[in-house]
DNA sequence: TCGATCCTTCGACTATCATCGAATCTTTGG
DNA sequence: CCAAAGATTCGATGATAGTCGAAGGATCGA
């Protein structure tokens, strides 16, 4: 992942309903949720929503899928991956900042 | 870290000149840069590096320290962890983030 | 075809962000 | 104490984001 994306992908983030619709996808997986269930659940009016998910959709985090008149949204774990692995290269400098690390051991790690 | 630090580090990183910064500071390692050599450095004018300094401050991401007249910062790799970490654990659901997800099943309401 | 459902786009409004010069604060050397 | 250096804060301005009702596009059942 280079900048610009990560970028993107950060500020989709950076927001509090952004960041709670994310997880609410997040949570259902693969089989993701209609836009409806999605506004019913944050409480916010449809076309709030639909502002969002267009920004977390431009920022590649979720993906939208047509399922006859529902509109399914789902996380892609692929693009959430590729972020968290930008951070841990570009902002940590190889430095023991990976994600749910363990403490500092050296080379061999022992299981 | 919690929802709201996580959103503040987020907000902060989200920003071309702030992510600029930051790994920056990042590359510059635990002896940190002045104000000064950073505003050169990302060619822009002082009192606007100030405002997103103070913005990533807040946030907890960098550190200020001051040495004589000028005003040392450094990346804070433990907050930055902390952040990964969340993003690892909230966002990814304990599925390590990866592309194959998991099991699917097709139950969903029909129109 | 028609009406209903589901969702997005449009339009207008408000709030917040980003920028930068000028003024201000802190520290240092003499 | 005074002047200079290094940064921040203030103030004004332009730009962008977020919200939500109303209107419009897509799909389905009958």
């Amino acid at each position: 992942m280079n900048s610009p994306d990560a970028l993107a992908a950060l500020s989709a983030l950076a927001h509090e309903h952004r960041l709670a619709v994310f997880r609410l996808l997040v949570q259902a997986g693969s089989e993701g949720m209609a836009a409806g269930e999605i506004a019913e659940a944050m409480g916010m009016a449809p076309s709030s929503l639909s502002f969002h998910l267009a920004h977390l959709n431009r920022a590649g985090l979720i993906a939208q899928q047509r399922e006859s008149r529902s509109l399914i949204y789902s996380a892609d774990f692929a693009r959430m991956n590729a972020l968290l692995g930008f951070l841990t290269e570009n902002c940590c400098a190889g430095r023991a900042c990976a994600p749910v690390a363990k403490p500092a051991q050296a080379k061999r790690r022992k299981a």
